[in-house]
RNA sequence: GGGGGUGUAGCUCAAUUGGUUAGAGCGCCAGCCUGUCACGCUGGAGGUUGCGAGUUCGAGUCUCGUCACUCUCGCCA
């Protein structure tokens, strides 16, 4: 017999019924009946029922054991009696009746419960994560995790792509987000980082000859938190095609994508192709560039209406430049006055001076701006939004960019509010043609995505088109307004990525100096690539159903990039500081705060 | 760095307008209980109300500061 187990604890049947078995794991809850103790026994597995008779030597023993302590026990499966079989359990139609047993680990009291699935806080959770991954949900979303991984592995090799490891310790990359340095102990003064992406390496990969590459790839990104985003490391579903177009990248991901929402949940998910949308057109109808189309609310411009009308707010705003833009929200005029400051309220609160809104009740318009305007801007205003008796419009007036954003933010709300979005869905969409180039606060041409892209027009763009006008193949994939990846068809030409840096303001030189690499590898024949680089954690996000991205990953670190249960960052010993040729100098606050605690 | 929220027993939470000895469920400890499966029953222990000041006859409650966690803006090619 095995030292520790002949079967696991969600395996035993009615078939098994007589059997000697041995099961090993943890106290799940003990019921102890003075006369007859149940225990379950938990593994990865599942649960079984143990009974323990007072006959036993150990009985004295059983009723001290701690829950979450681990035990092996041998004894005989047998039937529970009609009366006794629980459903709820696959294991449910017999129990094992214990005849020997062996403490195998103890446990102290817990700081919190792990049969329970009872709220409680990240800190302790987080110290606590071994004991928190016990419980069922985390358990069960690493479990999802690892085999949604598992399968994007086969589909991805299934599509030709080999996956090929590129490396943790690389150079610092100029753009982007801030880096995590790794002093070097050879060469004092000189810094690895860790990537934040392979980038460059699968660039370098498509000049290399290999097709189609993939990796689970960790990214590291010394930028603050969120909800959504993991501080310090993420993994993304990397991949690059050669000779590869912008419909090849799509298409090969929403084969994936498709499979693997598909499988791993049972929301309705969109066909494929999934819905093209301009980066413009989501702009205007959205306010966003990761709207979520479950919510069936667009924003329209109604600037053009108001411009000579007797509402001076809003003919002001149009008149010194600005917009009006209308959400149009059917059969919502009869909420109550509460719902309508509540929306007032919201819409401040994201910046914005008010929200207008016209109510049609019963033929008639109700609203305190209603009085300025025409009857003939009314039935405007009607066509435009599609609506009549018991629909509203809300309006906002603002700049362009503020307008923009604020729409989108009351859009959001509403759909949420009015209950519009359906939560058994997983609606999908690629933004396309972002632009090239933007303006910085300054005033300044900037890139506004990615170095890396090409610019649709090519070298023709590049030389004859406004900046700002020049459209890149850079696309984004948007799930349930979650931004899961960004991707690209990539500049292959050396002389077209020159061109595109000087046009950021970027001299010949800086391309040589920060991409040395790729500024080599494609004056050597590089072939034109694609690729893109989905999110896994968001991804399992969307299909575990958790609001926070803590809730997908095994061991997280908290917000301020902290990992609560190995103690990192921490202090690290003095030769180790003086290996790498540093000195630490800390801000003027620690140190007094380390001052202090000394006293 | 800015803004919002939270902080009361090991855990989750309550505590009226500022008013007696800060309560409940779970957990823990002791006892009872032979068919439970969130077992049940009886009893018990457990509190610097995050920390520090202030206002007040009186502060968990009000004010100021501070710390921690969280959400968010900035940031995230």
């Amino acid at each position: 017999m095995h030292r520790y187990r002949t079967h696991n604890c969600g395996q035993l049947r009615k078939e098994d019924v007589h059997q000697i078995v041995k099961l090993s794991g943890w106290v799940h809850s003990v019921r102890d009946h003075g006369g007859i103790i149940f225990i379950d026994l938990r593994d990865h597995y599942g649960l079984t029922q143990i009974v323990v008779d007072p006959m036993q030597p150990f009985y004295k023993g059983v009723e001290h054991w701690r829950v979450e302590s681990t035990i092996c026990f041998t004894g005989q499966v047998v039937d529970r009696i009609p009366d006794a079989i629980n459903p709820k359990l696959p294991t449910g139609d017999i129990e094992v009746v214990a005849r020997e047993m062996e403490t195998l680990g103890e446990s102290q009291v817990l700081p919190f419960q792990v049969s329970k699935d009872e709220e409680c806080n990240e800190t302790l959770r987080l110290e606590y994560r071994f004991l928190d991954l016990r419980r069922e949900t985390l358990h069960d979303n690493i479990v999802l995790r690892s085999k949604v991984i598992s399968r994007m592995r086969e589909l991805m090799t299934g599509e030709g792509f080999m996956e090929i490891q590129t490396p943790i310790l690389t150079s610092s990359s100029p753009e982007g987000a801030r880096d995590y340095l790794v002093p070097s102990r050879i060469h004092p003064g000189k810094f690895y980082a860790l990537p934040q992406a392979p980038q460059q390496f699968k660039q370098l990969l498509m000049t290399s000859g290999f097709d189609r590459y993939f990796q689970i790839a960790p990214c590291f990104r010394d930028e603050d938190a969120r909800a959504d985003r993991s501080p310090g490391e993420f993994y993304q579903l990397d991949m690059e095609m050669a000779f590869a177009t912008q419909e090849d990248v799509f298409e090969v991901n929403e084969k994936v994508l498709h499979k693997i929402f598909t499988e791993f949940s049972d929301k309705k998910v969109d066909d494929i192709p999934f819905k093209r949308i301009p980066y413009l057109e989501a702009m205007d109808k959205y306010g966003s560039d990761k709207p979520d189309l479950r919510n069936p609310l667009i924003i329209q411009d109604a600037s053009e209406l108001f411009r000579n009308c007797d509402f001076k707010a809003f003919a002001g705003v149009v008149a010194s430049g600005g917009v009006v833009k209308t959400i149009a929200a059917k059969g919502c005029a009869e909420k109550s006055r509460k719902f309508f400051d509540d929306m007032i309220k919201f819409a401040q609160s994201v910046g914005s001076k008010g929200l207008g809104y016209l109510r049609w009740i019963d033929g008639e318009v109700q609203s305190p701006i209603a009085k300025f305007l025409s009857e003939e801007t009314m039935n405007q205003l009607k066509e435009l939004g599609g609506v009549g008796d018991g629909d509203v419009m809300f309006f906002i007036a603002d700049k362009e960019k503020e307008a923009s954003l604020i729409g989108a933010c009351v859009r959001d709300e509403l759909g949420q509010r009015l209950e519009l979005i359906d939560p058994d869905v997983f609606k999908f969409c690629w933004i396309v043609d972002f632009p090239m180039y933007e303006l910085d606060d300054e005033g300044k041409v900037e890139f506004s995505h990615n170095p890396f892209s090409m610019p649709q027009g090519g070298m023709k763009d590049i030389d004859e088109k406004d900046p700002l006008d020049i459209l890149a193949y850079q696309y984004d994939i948007v799930c349930n307004g979650t931004e899961l990846s960004s991707g690209a068809v990539r500049n292959h030409s050396s002389e077209l990525m020159i061109k595109a840096f000087n046009i950021a303001g970027y001299d010949q030189s800086v391309v040589e100096e920060k991409f040395p690499a790729l500024h080599r590898a494609f004056q050597y024949g590089a072939p034109p690539h694609a690729g893109i680089a989905p999110g896994v954690d968001r991804i399992i996000m969307l299909l575990a159903n958790e609001p926070n991205i803590r809730e997908v990953i095994a061991f997280p670190m908290n917000q301020k990039a902290q990992d609560l249960l190995m103690g990192a960052p921490g202090e690290v010993e003095f030769n180790q500081v003086r290996d790498l040729h540093l000195q630490i100098k800390l801000p003027k606050k620690v140190e007094k705060e380390a001052e202090a605690s000394e006293e």
